[in-house]
DNA sequence: TTGGCTAATATGTCTAGACATAATTCAAGT
DNA sequence: ACTTGAATTATGTCTAGACATATTAGCCAA
């Protein structure tokens, strides 16, 4: 290994090895480059890549320190369900089980920052993996983002449509766990009351807001991230 | 907005505008340079920030392109759990329950990588949000990496020992739903079989193997990301 | 002491030009 | 037809030097 991965890794070596500990003062970006016998730039691009990462910080002026208390950082990646379930070697299915314009719910409206009442488009999926229940899919998706006519639900999944044909700008993902409603446990073929992992999701697109959905997995299942 | 980020900001446009669909290939470097009136490396600095985005993919010879089904990437910041809960504005407090070496059972030292049957530091710490239980934490610990003689580890959590003292290098964090069992209910407060979310996540430092941690989070707990 | 101005300084970014590297194309040889 | 290898080309990276910008330390005045 050479050039600014080089400078990166000897760097984040000695953070590792204590050389420079959590809250010291690194040595200046003219100094590293004159020790490792490459341009400014260079440790630059290696530093600005540890920045990114949280094992440094960098001011101005004030220089760059090691992280006093290195923020993991751990990347999801979000893959689209079918990519998901033929990533495990199982065939994929879904079926749309409702499709239906209705006025959404307060708490739906406001994540999404739309006035209540507002009809939106809900759908229900359910994702199958080698034909067992995987995913429910239960969304509100408004109305606005979707070209006349409609698009069939029933053989795109929504969730590819979305990704292809909306270009979403922004939103945020969380994790929790809940008990399976009757409905779920019914459809999921589960006991009621069974502890679900639940995604919830909002999306925003140029044109405002596109999307929740809540993404209720089968048992047993785990998102898993590196750092 | 200039300079670089003024170059990513459009090529976003372009390709959030459809200009530049999903699979096409869009202008080298070199033409986009002339375009902007920048030089090719303030483009290639906005277009290596696009594609560490997954907004578009590059390859050598063959082209810049815009992702087909553009990767969705959250970004979880992992925080010490004191700050956690100091940050939705509650006092912190923790309680050691347990604190023992004893043999690890086999899938502990499986996932950590050890041979089987190794003594394993197991720790047992109840995280207090405004006196009430906040997160359950079981951890085995790889006595390897502790100093002698060994920190006190009921004034001192676990949790932010490790941070500071030990050097992490790798890990994964997984998250999952699983019903309370009936140690967790006695601890927490809650009914046996509540659905918990659960985060288990193992690291690894210089060193070899450090700790495997199980956190069961009290019910409601809502894990978030932004994207 | 306090507030605010100024100069010093480390990082942030840019330029122009160069060479490195990987992937593709296409021609030549088997 | 198939393989091999060379030319081509777009991205990847590097250099040396320059200017921009944020932040701090120090100074001076109220």
């Amino acid at each position: 290994m050479q050039g600014w991965e080089a400078v990166r890794a000897e760097v984040l070596r000695r953070i590792r090895a204590r050389d420079w500990p959590p809250g010291a003062l690194i040595p200046g970006e003219e100094a590293l480059a004159e020790e490792f016998g490459v341009a400014r730039a260079t440790v630059n691009r290696a530093l600005t890549a540890l920045a990114e990462a949280g094992v440094i910080e960098r001011k101005k002026r004030a220089g760059t320190r090691v992280a006093e208390l290195p923020v993991r950082r751990a990347r999801l990646e979000i893959p689209v369900i079918r990519l998901d379930v033929v990533g495990r070697g199982l065939p994929y299915d879904f079926k749309l089980l409702a499709d239906r314009l209705a006025p959404a719910p307060v708490p739906v409206t406001a994540r999404l920052g739309l006035p209540e009442g507002q009809p939106l488009r809900h759908l229900e999926t359910l994702h199958l993996a080698g034909g067992r229940p995987f995913v429910l899919e239960t969304r509100w998706l408004n109305p606005a983002v979707l070209p006349v006519p409609v698009p069939d639900f029933a053989r795109v999944s929504v969730n590819e449509w979305l990704v292809t044909h909306v270009s979403l700008v922004s939103g945020d993902i969380a994790f929790l766990a809940e008990p399976a409603s009757p409905r779920e446990a019914e459809v999921m073929g589960v006991a009621p009351g069974t502890a679900l992992l639940v995604a919830e999701r909002t999306t925003h697109g140029t044109a405002g807001p596109v999307t929740l959905v809540r993404l209720a997995h089968a048992p047993g299942h785990r998102v898993t991230m590196t750092f």
